[in-house]
DNA sequence: ACCGCCGGGTGCC
DNA sequence: ACCGCCGGGTGCC
């Protein structure tokens, strides 16, 4: 049995130490998901570096800049590849070991994801890791940091394979299910175990766990606390279902409804409640955190004042058996709302519950307001957060657990998490590059030949195709130029650049690295991460103020600017990303060494600093590389 | 992506 | 383009 821990151990446990890796891909690990909008780009690109230094002759010897967690008084540099310790003044020797360094450390990338990344949890776990470079943390993991969960998660569980039929009894309910959904009448599934023993069910006082589910649909959603008293009422007149049962909180009919029982439960109990006067009270036995999880209740059947006495007809039983196994198949495999979501859900609230302090009051109700939106309407969201863009053509996307996906969109664009274009009027400059990439090549063709009035255009390249058809917009009117591309696109959608801001944030927030977003969920719900299950009792924000946390985005904004320089060979702007990293990490050392407060070295590898001067070895690195 | 799979876009021996 | 390759989307109910 695979013990899956629960998402909330997934954060702490994928912090990682960035410090352990050097050189580009470390830099690449750090930038993580590169971001589609950026909102400091031109002031970065263009706006007078500040010169704290002197000397403005960025010196191309790496020996200069320091990463800063090395302070170095022996004379000797270190490797920002391998970090092997050679003598600094030796300009020949050091510039060959690089070459070496360098050329043995590209040739790999294949292999170069495994091993190389630690968990906070393996520190933990293997006190072996006494290096001084990672005392303080694990001088933190071992001060009760982290206590070891009793496994109670998984122990239910467990229990319950113990108690479970063999594999063959799932499918055989499982089989049952699918027989009978078509059918709105339920069909009486022939059940190979029907029992011999024709003698009464024991109904009465019989106990059902199951959820509650469909809570958006519930009156009032937020009006449930453990032990709320409950009842089942059928709703025959529901449109989705008809043979849907209602929970409502109270015994009497007229209570507000809280939700529904899952529909496959529903269709073999509504027979019973209709046909044979069975009712059913019961409380909520727990509260999910998330007001639109399912809320596991427990339920007992009475009989109402015009049921009969005797329950042993074969119908009967059949559908009581029928019931038995719903439940039991329901509760390993729980109907949910689509994980994603809870994910998502999870990593919004862990994200806003931690940082408070950091966030402005705008943006925390921007963040709660996503809750607020419709079912669709977040799933859509996230999906297309979660895909490259920026932008989509309405034709592309289809998804089966969004059923209405042109209402998601206009929700979604009214209340600004997306931006749509439908009218060619509507399309502006800065867009049409984005645009045109989500065309083909044979659209971009005639786009080209048109704009450029010859024929052809075979054997470009796209990217070739889109920047010709670009540049040469003196060829037709801007506003035909637009219409062509509308035209073949039809409506097209983006993510907001607001949302888009805020929901990176919430992201990094959570995660603590770049490399690990929302699939890392779906990773471990799938077992291919499995990290243990532990505590962790968080003794110190990592950013201590929001300045803290803008000046490092900043600074990750800057290393995602010169790491696409260095793919696109653009080495002005590596320059630039070079010059301006330097220029902040002596400002923002002097202002850290003025300030009598120890940094603990977990809480340095969040500075934009520490970004900075990853952003300065690795850029010299590269230059180092173009000059020969 | 730390998988594994699928299907579309793309290139020119 | 009947081909391979590359890279994006996806996985959960």
């Amino acid at each position: 049995m695979v013990i899956f821990p629960s998402p909330s151990f997934v954060q702490r446990a994928v912090v990682t130490l960035e410090m352990v890796l050097t050189g580009r891909e470390s830099l690449i690990r750090l930038i993580g998901r590169r971001r589609r909008f950026l909102p400091n780009r031109r002031s970065i690109l263009s706006d007078p570096i500040p010169d704290p230094n002197p000397n403005p002759n960025l010196s191309p010897n790496p020996v200069v800049e320091q990463p800063p967690q090395q302070p170095d008084q022996s004379g000797d540099v270190q490797c920002p590849v391998c970090g092997r310790n050679l003598p600094s003044d030796d300009h020949n020797r050091i510039n060959s070991h690089l070459d070496v360094c360098l050329s043995q450390s590209q040739p790999k990338p294949a292999t170069k994801r495994k091993l190389s990344q630690r968990t906070l949890l393996e520190l933990n776990f293997s006190p072996s890791n006494s290096k001084p470079k990672l005392q303080s943390l694990s001088h933190q993991s071992n001060s009760a940091s982290f206590l070891p969960l009793p496994n109670n998660g998984c122990e239910e569980e467990e229990n319950c394979d113990k108690q479970e039929p063999p594999e063959k009894h799932e499918t055989g309910v499982n089989s049952t299910l699918v027989a009978t959904s078509s059918s709105s009448s339920p069909s009486l599934p022939l059940n190979s175990g029907v029992p011999d023993d024709s003698k009464p069910v024991d109904v009465l006082g019989a106990t059902l766990e199951t959820f509650i589910v469909g809570r958006r649909h519930a009156d009032n959603p937020d009006e449930i606390c453990a032990g709320t008293a409950i009842s089942l009422l059928r709703d025959p007149q529901n449109v989705k279902d008809p043979n849907a049962v209602k929970v409502v909180s109270g015994d009497s009919a007229c209570c507000k409804s809280l939700g529904f029982l899952p529909r496959h439960l529903a269709q073999y109990l509504s027979p019973l409640i209709d046909n044979y006067g069975l009712g059913f009270q019961g409380h909520v036995t727990s509260v999910p955190k998330h007001s639109l999880e399912i809320v596991p209740i427990q339920v007992t059947c009475h009989k109402t004042a015009n049921g009969e006495s005797k329950y042993a007809d074969e119908t009967f039983i059949c559908l009581w058996k029928n019931v038995q196994h719903v439940v039991k198949f329901e509760r390993r495999n729980p109907p949910s709302t689509v994980k994603y979501q809870l994910n998502f859900f999870l990593m919004l609230q862990e994200a806003l519950r931690n940082n408070i302090h950091l966030l402005t009051e705008d943006e925390k109700t921007y963040m709660d307001s996503f809750t607020l939106l419709s079912n669709e309407s977040q799933r859509l969201f996230i999906r297309l957060y979660t895909r490259k863009g920026p932008w989509f053509r309405m034709s592309s996307i289809s998804y089966s657990e969004i059923v209405d996906t042109q209402k998601a969109v206009k929700e979604l664009a009214d209340k600004e998490y997306i931006h749509f274009i439908e009218d060619a009027n509507q399309l502006c400059m800065s867009d049409v590059k984005d645009i045109l990439n989500v065309l083909n090549v044979s659209e971009l063709r005639e786009i080209w030949s048109i704009s450029l009035k010859k024929g052809g255009g075979h054997g470009l390249k796209k990217q070739h195709l889109i920047s010709s058809i670009i540049s040469s917009d003196a060829g037709v009117p801007w506003s035909q130029l637009s219409t062509m591309i509308l035209e073949r696109s039809s409506s097209c959608i983006r993510i907001s650049s607001k949302s888009e801001s805020l929901m990176w944030r919430t992201e990094r927030l959570f995660f603590l690295n770049g490399e690990h977003d929302l699939s890392s969920f779906l990773l471990v719900d799938m077992g291919k991460i499995k990290y243990p299950a532990y505590n962790c009792i968080i003794s110190e924000p990592i950013f201590s103020n929001r300045r803290n946390l803008l000046s490092y985005e900043e600074a990750i904004e800057v290393a995602q600017i010169m790491d696409e320089a260095l793919d696109t060979n653009k080495i002005e702007v590596v320059l630039r990303c070079i010059k301006l990293a330097e220029s902040r990490v002596s400002t923002d050392f002097s202002d850290r060494y003025s300030t009598s407060e120890s940094v603990s070295s977990i809480q340095h590898l969040f500075t934009a600093s520490w970004v900075y001067s990853k952003v300065v070895t690795v850029g010299i690195s590269f230059l180092e590389q173009e000059r020969r």
